[in-house]
DNA sequence: CTGAAAGCGCTAACAA
DNA sequence: TTGTTAGCGCTTTCAG
C-alpha cells in the first residue's frame, strides 16, 4: 500500500497535485489527472483517511450508544440512523452500554478520544449535568429517550406518560376495573412517565389505584413471565394487565397460557412498543406504538444539522409531530367481545 | 481541548515526557508523572486517538458487515462480536451491506481507507476471489457463514446442509411423507445448502423430490405468508412445511391461522434458526438451532489471533464442534401426537 | 529518567 | 494549473 508521496514520484508531480486529484479534481488538467489516477491504480493506493482525518479535524464517523443490541428495540433505532449516516457518507460505531452508568461514561470518553463527529445517546442514564459536560467538548449529541432541556444537546423523544395514559384508558373503555401493570426498571425515566399515565388515567375514571396490582419487571420477557405468575394469586384477580413492554407482555401470555388463563376472555393484555414480534404471537398483541425507526432517523438528523452548524435544532420541532406513541389495537383485549358487553 | 504541546509547556516537560505518562507511565519518575498528570486535568486534555493511529499504524476499531441489523439473526452476532471486541479495547463499525454486492465492495474499500485493524463479514456476496483480494491488504478478514478455503481469510460456519437434512428426516421420522419446503434467496450459498439437506432426506428415506413443493421465499415473514397460501392451493396439499428460517416459517404460521389450517394437526412446520422469536408464536416452533451468538463471539476470536498475528487459525479447528447446527423440539411438528400414530 | 527531533500520511495556504 | 511547505497531534528512536 503505498502513500501519496511514492504516488508524486512516481507520477512525476508533488505531493499537492496528487492531493488534489483526491479531493479537487476540478482543479487539475485532465492530463496529469489521468497520469495521476493510473499511477495510483498501479501503485494500489489507498488514501489513509486516518491522516485525512488528522489534518481536516473529522472523522466522518458517529457513534450510537445503545443498551444492548439485542433488545429488539435497538436495531430498529440503529438502522435508521445508520440510513442516514451513509447517506452523508459517515460511518456509525456501534456501543452496547450495557444498562451501566460507568460503561456509558466510559464510552463516552473514548468517543472524545476517538474525536467522532457527533454521538447519539440512547436510553441514557447520566444525569443531564454530566450530558451537558459531555456536550462541552466540540462533539454535538442528540439524545433519545426523554426530553430534557439540556443546552447543546438534541433530543427526540416519545411522550411515555400520553402512552401509559392511552393504553390504560382503553383498557378501561373496554369495561376492565381491575388492571394490573408491569412495570419497567426503575433507572429508566420512561418506566416512571408510563405509570403515571396508568395512574392518571385511572383517576380521571375514577378508579382506585391499588399498589398491589403493580408488579416490577425489568422489560424482559422472563420478569413479564414471572409478574404475570404473581398477578394470578392475587385475590381476586386483575382483569386486565398493562405491560411496559411487548417483551413483558409476551413473557406474561407465556405464563398466562402456562397457567391455562385465556387470553383475552381471561385476562386482557396491552404491550408497549409495537415490536414485530407483537404482530405474531396469539393472540395478536394490542399495544402502544412508537416510531423507533423514525426516532433513530430523526435522531440522526437533528445530530446532522447540528454537526453542519446549521440549525440551533431544539426540542418540540414540528418534526417530532410523528412521535406521538398510538395504540394499535390487535385481539389481546378482546376488544369486539367488550364492545358487546359495553353497550349491552 | 488542549494537546499534548500544551500540555508539555505548561508541566515545563518535554511533549516526550507527556507520551510517556500515557503510555509508559511506568518510566516516567512519579513527581514528574504526578505534575504531568493534573496538568492534564487542569487543561482537560484528551489524547487525540486518530493522531495516536497514524503514528501507530493502528486504529482499534474492527467493522462488521452484516446485510440488515433489522433481521434478528444479526444483533446476535454483533453482540458475540461486541464483546469481545470491547473486551480487546476495540469497538465496532456497523455496516449494512442491504444484501447487496456493490455495497459490500464500496464498504470494503471505505473499511480499508479508514485502516480499520480486522473486519468481519457475514453472509458475504462476494466470490471467494474478491475476498482474496481484499485479504491481501494488511487488513485480516474473517468470514461467517460458509465454508470457503480461501487463503489468509478465516471462517466460521455452520453446517447447513446437515441442519436441513436433520428438519427434513425429523419430519419424515415423524410419519410425514408430502413435505414442502420454503426456500431462502437464491444468493445465500445457504439456501441452496439446506434444499440439499432437504433432498437428501428425502432420497434417503425413499421420498421422490417433487418441484412443486418447493416454493421461493427470501427468509422474510411477508415471503413465507405467501408461500404458504401458495402450498395451500396444492392438490393434494402438502402435510408438513419446512421453511428455510424462522421468520419464513413465522409468516407462513401465520397464513395457515389465517386459512384455518390447524398446526400441527393438519400441518406441521418446522424452522430455522432459533430465534427468540420462535418460542413464543403458537404453537412454538420447532426449528434448527443455529449458536448465532458463538458465532459471532468466535468469528471475533479468530480475528483477533489473526490480528495479533499469532497463530494462523484453520477451518475446523476443534472449537468449531459448537457450530453444528441442532433441532430444537417443540410444538409445530405435533411430536407427541405423532409418536402416537408411528406406533399404533 | 528526560528531551530533541524525525516521521506517520494527508491537506491547504501561499507562491509561482 | 502546479509545487513548496507548514502543520494536524502523537510516538519513538537516539542521545544525553
Amino acid at each position: 500500500m503505498a502513500n501519496i508521496r511514492e504516488v508524486a514520484k512516481e507520477a512525476g508531480v508533488s505531493v499537492a497535485t496528487v492531493s488534489r486529484v483526491l479531493n479537487h479534481p476540478e482543479f487539475v488538467s485532465p492530463a496529469t489527472k489521468e497520469q495521476v489516477l493510473s499511477i495510483m491504480k498501479e501503485l494500489d493506493f489507498i488514501p489513509n483517511n486516518l491522516a485525512r482525518g488528522l489534518a481536516l479535524n473529522k472523522t466522518y464517523t458517529i457513534a450510537l450508544l445503545i443498551p444492548n443490541i439485542m433488545n429488539p428495540l435497538y436495531p430498529e433505532i440503529a438502522k435508521g440512523v445508520e440510513d442516514v449516516a451513509h447517506k452523508h457518507g459517515y460511518n456509525l460505531l456501534l456501543c452496547n452500554t450495557e444498562q451501566n452508568r460507568e460503561k456509558e461514561q466510559e464510552y463516552l470518553n473514548l468517543l472524545m478520544n476517538r474525536r467522532v463527529d457527533g454521538c447519539i445517546i440512547t436510553s441514557s442514564l447520566l444525569t443531564a449535568d454530566e450530558l451537558a459536560e459531555a456536550g462541552k467538548n466540540r462533539v454535538p449529541i442528540a439524545v433519545i429517550g426523554r426530553p430534557r432541556q439540556i443546552p447543546g444537546i438534541h433530543c427526540v423523544y416519545t411522550d411515555y406518560l400520553q402512552g401509559g395514559y392511552t393504553a390504560t384508558a382503553y383498557l378501561i373503555g373496554l369495561g376492565y376495573s381491575r388492571i394490573a401493570h408491569i412495570r419497567g426498571p426503575g433507572y429508566l425515566s420512561e418506566s416512571e412517565d408510563k405509570i403515571k399515565g396508568y395512574r392518571k388515567a385511572l383517576g380521571e375514571k375514577g378508579l382506585a389505584f391499588d399498589e398491589r396490582l403493580v408488579i416490577d419487571g425489568d422489560n424482559e420477557v422472563e420478569s413479564g413471565y414471572l409478574a404475570a405468575k404473581k398477578l394470578l394469586r392475587l385475590d381476586p384477580r386483575p382483569e386486565a394487565i398493562f405491560a411496559s413492554n411487548d417483551l413483558a407482555a409476551i413473557g406474561a401470555l407465556d405464563a398466562l397460557k402456562t397457567e391455562g388463563v385465556k387470553v383475552p376472555e381471561e385476562m386482557a393484555l396491552v404491550g408497549f412498543d409495537n415490536i414485530k414480534m407483537a404482530a405474531f404471537v396469539e393472540p395478536k398483541l394490542t399495544t402502544i406504538s412508537i416510531p423507533v425507526y423514525r426516532m433513530g432517523l430523526m435522531a440522526a438528523r437533528l445530530l446532522f444539522d447540528a454537526m453542519a452548524e446549521r440549525v440551533e435544532a431544539k426540542v418540540r420541532d414540528t418534526q417530532e409531530i410523528d412521535l406521538t406513541p398510538k395504540l394499535v389495537v390487535r385481539k389481546s383485549c378482546g376488544h369486539e367481545d367488550r364492545i358487546g358487553e359495553i353497550f349491552s
